[in-house]
DNA sequence: TATTGTTATACTCTATAACTATA
DNA sequence: TATAGTTATAGAGTATAACAATA
């Protein structure tokens, strides 16, 4: 059967942890919400908080290379969620949500809304909180 | 300049929160063990704490496909940093560590400590325990 | 019949280098 | 000269389906 395997030296390392939570946290969530990955909804939802920021802009908040954002871009627009408008400077394009980028935003953002409810309800309010405040000393 | 984007909904994610300090955690980590990433240093760990573990068995502990486990063990037997050896039961693989093997992962985990001890300096030790127990009860 | 390792294949996400148009 | 977007290309890392050997 499934003795579980001795885990050596990794229970111990924050790295691992970290990881190892990260992975429960989405395991479930990649695709549930609207056939998105979580990193693609993390991407309506800066455009929705930031209308009109350029690719490079965007690249640089999710730590991407400019190049990886076209194809991103390119996927979205596909889908019709999100829509390149050339900017005054003509080198960029903004970027915006359609209609149908805002609504499908609305509605993942109820199911994200759950899901952190089912993440997050093995804590207290007041862990949950903590752990949220030591998560940002280490990503500060 | 760089006037930092909104970051809307995302802040408040336990989901999100946990990606960004994993990304953090690994950000100069992932090329600074000897050429291999977190993922295979991970299991150099397993298979010395598990010594002739299947493969099947190792790909069940990291929740991986039994296929996705041959090439990634083709990759460290190149290395000869694990060798396979037939088991009783002749359709498994026991995987072990070489020599080389083992003395890698004695520099890698020299290299994990200086490493947990810089993502963790932000953290009293109370912190860091605290938010390992944390972690915890999200991953269980 | 079921399991283990394997192969062939394909998909996703990412980066680097070089190009273009604009500034 | 420098920047924004793009293209071509490549490399990880992963999965699914089918197969042979073995249980």
């Amino acid at each position: 059967m499934n003795s579980a395997l001795r885990q050596g030296a990794l229970p111990d390392l924050l790295g691992y942890r970290l990881r190892l939570a990260q992975q429960a946290a989405f395991r479930d969530f990649a695709a549930s919400v609207q056939g998105l990955s979580p990193g693609r909804v993390g991407l309506l939802i800066l455009i929705d908080a930031n209308p009109g920021v350029t690719q490079s802009r965007l690249a640089e908040a999710v730590r991407r290379d400019r190049s990886t954002m076209v194809g991103v871009v390119d996927q979205l627009e596909g889908k019709r969620l999100v829509e390149r408008r050339q900017g005054d400077d003509r080198r960029t394009n903004g970027l915006w949500l359609t209609r149908a980028g805002r609504a499908l935003l609305a509605r993942a953002l109820r199911r994200i809304a759950q899901h952190e409810r089912r993440i997050a309800s093995r804590l207290s309010a007041a862990e949950r909180h903590r752990l949220l405040q030591l998560l940002g000393k280490i990503s500060g």
